[in-house]
DNA sequence: TAGATTGTTAATCGATTAACAATC
DNA sequence: TAGATTGTTAATCGATTAACAATC
């Protein structure tokens, strides 16, 4: 393992591996290649094999990468070998959506809480969710410990919404308010708007 | 106007210069600056500047940028000053939510279908739109001459799907099911999987 | 005018690629 | 063994930053 501080862009790509070498070991393929792999996720072998070398050497001259061994080493290194709790904050029609999302199970993410600040909202149930009050947003995530949390509500109230999170101790916000938040150095944020992905591929038409 | 090629990570930035200029436009701010604006989006005044300079001479020594002019050029640039159509394939509980998302219209989308494999949703109503087969895609975006797809079906088909929107003639896809895409080289991508966010950010935790 | 801020250059920094010895 | 593929080095390529003349 090595000590160096790895840079960012490397870890914005290894889920993009993990989520490759899910898929071929859902196929039950056993082994694959750094050119294979790069084939599949668009991603040269070299860029492909330097970034997992940053980590150890978990491939073998001649035969390439045991996958089941691979996704191991990359779960552990993306902390992802746990269920981590998250919470959803707004139950519109983009957190109901999430909260009902099936994929998060197996990969990591457990949704635990969703909050509203609509009183006609809470109370109601979601899937296992029952849409709690914003208002009890900060002592309950506090108390729980929770590290995760997704924003989906209005832009206009996104960064209030933000500090109150950052307040009861989130590290890691998925934002898909469209809008940029500001946080503390140590709280990371994730960014997806629709519109902004959209207009990124505009300029090419 | 500069006739080199732009870099793809400065076309990655613009919009979202675009929407925090929008955002103070919106709070009825006239001006701003490199140093304004990059505090608000979280990246360094020069790198703005540089960014912004590419493309032509838009601001003033002294006092900045004209935020209404900016937007405009901004608007331009990324052809987002027109409206384009857009479908939606997969009508789960995300094609839904993307069905009735307010945010595209003033942003230069418009969603003018939403298509589903599953014979007992075709022919519901999700806001204004009426849920069509995927059996008539094809042949219904070919002949609309839509240019732009958003994804929201299961891994397993997506590759298929996306042949398929390809055949159709769409040139950019904003693919929601968490699956590398392989598409032709004139044919972009982007993506949203709320889990491979998600594990860029654990492993700070 | 004096102060502020751009657009741009040159320097620095970081990321990607090519190539190959090591070795399974 | 022969073929394949890794991990790593050095070279290349590209992006970011610092600094400042130009000028509003």
């Amino acid at each position: 393992m090595n000590a160096d501080k790895i840079p960012d862009i490397i870890i914005t790509r290894l889920p993009v591996y993990l989520r490759a070498l899910q898929h071929m070991a859902d196929n039950g393929i056993k082994n694959t290649s750094s050119q294979e792999l790069g084939e599949s996720v668009g991603i040269s072998a070299a860029q492909i094999r330097k970034d997992i070398s940053q980590f150890g050497e978990f491939g073998k001259q001649g035969t390439g990468y045991s996958i089941p061994y691979l996704l191991d080493k990359l779960r552990e290194i993306l902390k992802v070998d746990r269920l981590w709790d998250v919470i959803i904050v707004g139950a519109g029609d983009m957190g109901h959506a999430l909260a009902r999302y099936q994929g998060f199970a197996n990969r990591g993410f457990n949704a635990v809480m969703i909050f509203d600040n609509d009183k006609d909202k809470v109370g109601q149930k979601i899937g296992d969710l029952t849409i709690e009050d914003t208002v009890d947003l900060i002592e309950k995530v506090k108390s729980a410990g929770v590290k995760i949390a997704m924003l989906t509500i209005p832009a206009t109230v996104a960064q209030d919404t933000a500090d109150k999170l950052v307040q009861a101790g989130v590290k890691a916000i998925l934002n898909y308010a469209p809008i940029s938040l500001n946080v503390p150095e140590d709280v990371k944020v994730q960014y997806i708007d629709p519109a902004t992905h959209l207009q990124r591929m505009t300029y090419y038409l």
